[in-house]
DNA sequence: TGTTCGGGTGACGAGACTGTGACGGCAGGA
DNA sequence: TCCTGCCGTCACAGTCTCGTCACCCGAACA
């Protein structure tokens, strides 16, 4: 699932971590030199480092360091792996920097939850370039919106309209809702202005203006299909 | 999941192609009349289409002539399903036009590995919802961009001008390429236009402005560490 | 049928946004 | 050192965009 590198000079680390790893699914790269952390991050761009406080050659400290100095590696989220031995200001100032530590000895399994959490608190939210709702294709690349093919002229305040009710097609968006996301109002400001937008809107996509659906007193939606409308119990 | 229309008069073929679809999560419309798929298609916008050549009234290939004339269901994908009996000729054309093919008999199996092969092509580009560059925040949801947690209010060509430039940073875009990109200039429109938004976002960005560079002759970039630049050889 | 209420519609003015041209300054080459 | 070309900066005017208001209309309900 991710691409994880274990700095550590002792094998039998090294391998009792890779174990785990990999019976979760994990990529296992594994370097022993300190040294050698950089120019193999660089090269196999993990997801995460394991990384042991005590290295031949070089501190651990130090690799972390040059591992945020680093574009290349900076953003990559580093754990590290400390000896109880260590001074509590030591580890202070590791807990600073690293995303988080562990002191040694550990269990395998402690580990794996940390490295679970830190993988999750770091994965990136992807969502779709474009959105496709019938003939509606939202482009959030070039922040466009085309019917059909032909594209729609909309101005930013349209676009975030339409894009947020297209999120989440078929399902009612309360006014507030809406002046919440579109305009960031936090108070339920009773004005024509949603009103006007939602015209405004409906009145550039011509036609198909029809899948913006009103629902009185609970809201607008995109329907993916244009139907006739029957109001739910207020 | 993704909407299905499938086109067949054999019921028999309709009934097994919809629980297989149904069993993978997918919606599924069914027409047993070629004149009636087009309207079907336009009325329920499928995201895909299941089209048997051999079909009462009119040809399968003259519906998918006529899905592929009409701008609201061109871009509509179509799996067709010929029979063993078709000529060469015949297959060939329709290899030209549809976007896989499949001949009968088939299996459940195979079909629903050719859409889900077709619906991955034709949809899902994925981006990244948030792009991270040093304190920079540029959240695509909210279309916004954010320097060390503080919103930062630009317009909508600023917006375009960034993100273009935060797509692919630390790397040169030539003036005509950051014209087509945000204004969709096709020829070199030499004007001042392009410095004065250039101006006006590093005058937003306050102190951070100077991420963005300038390399004389060559174009603008968004640098993640701010350096001097030195120009290469023109 | 009449009343009430919420949304639709059209107009308008303030202010924002944009593209342009003039001008100045700086870097690189002669 | 001067010259040339490219970019930075500024002011400005035209246009666009937005929020608001007044008024209309239709749905829901009594």
């Amino acid at each position: 699932m991710s691409r994880i590198l274990v700095v550590d000079d002792e094998k039998d680390i090294v391998e009792l971590v890779s174990l785990h790893l990999q019976r979760e699914g994990h990529e296992v790269v594994s370097v022993g030199n300190g040294l050698a952390v950089l120019p193999m991050a660089v090269k196999t761009a993990p997801d995460l480092i394991v990384l042991d406080i005590m290295l031949p050659g070089i501190d651990g400290v130090q690799v972390h360091r040059r591992l945020r100095a680093d574009t290349r590696t900076r953003h990559i989220p580093v754990i590290m792996l400390t000896a109880r031995a260590q001074t509590n200001d030591r580890i202070a100032g590791l807990e600073s920097g690293a995303d988080d530590y562990l002191t040694k000895p550990f269990s395998p399994r402690e580990l794996m939850l940390r490295i679970g959490a830190v993988l999750r608190r770091s994965q990136k939210v992807v969502m779709l370039a474009e959105q496709r709702i019938g003939e509606f294709l939202l482009d959030r690349k070039n922040m466009s919106l085309s019917i059909s093919g032909k594209l729609i002229e909309l101005t930013i305040t349209e676009l975030k309209l339409i894009t947020t009710l297209m999120a989440n097609p078929d399902v009612i968006h309360t006014r507030s809702e809406l002046l919440s996301a579109v305009w960031g109002y936090a108070d339920d400001t009773h004005s024509r202005t949603l009103d006007t937008h939602i015209k405004r809107l409906r009145d550039k996509l011509g036609d198909h203006g029809r899948h913006i659906g009103t629902l009185r007193r609970q809201g607008y939606l995109f329907q993916s299909v244009i139907q006739e409308l029957a109001d739910a119990d207020a």
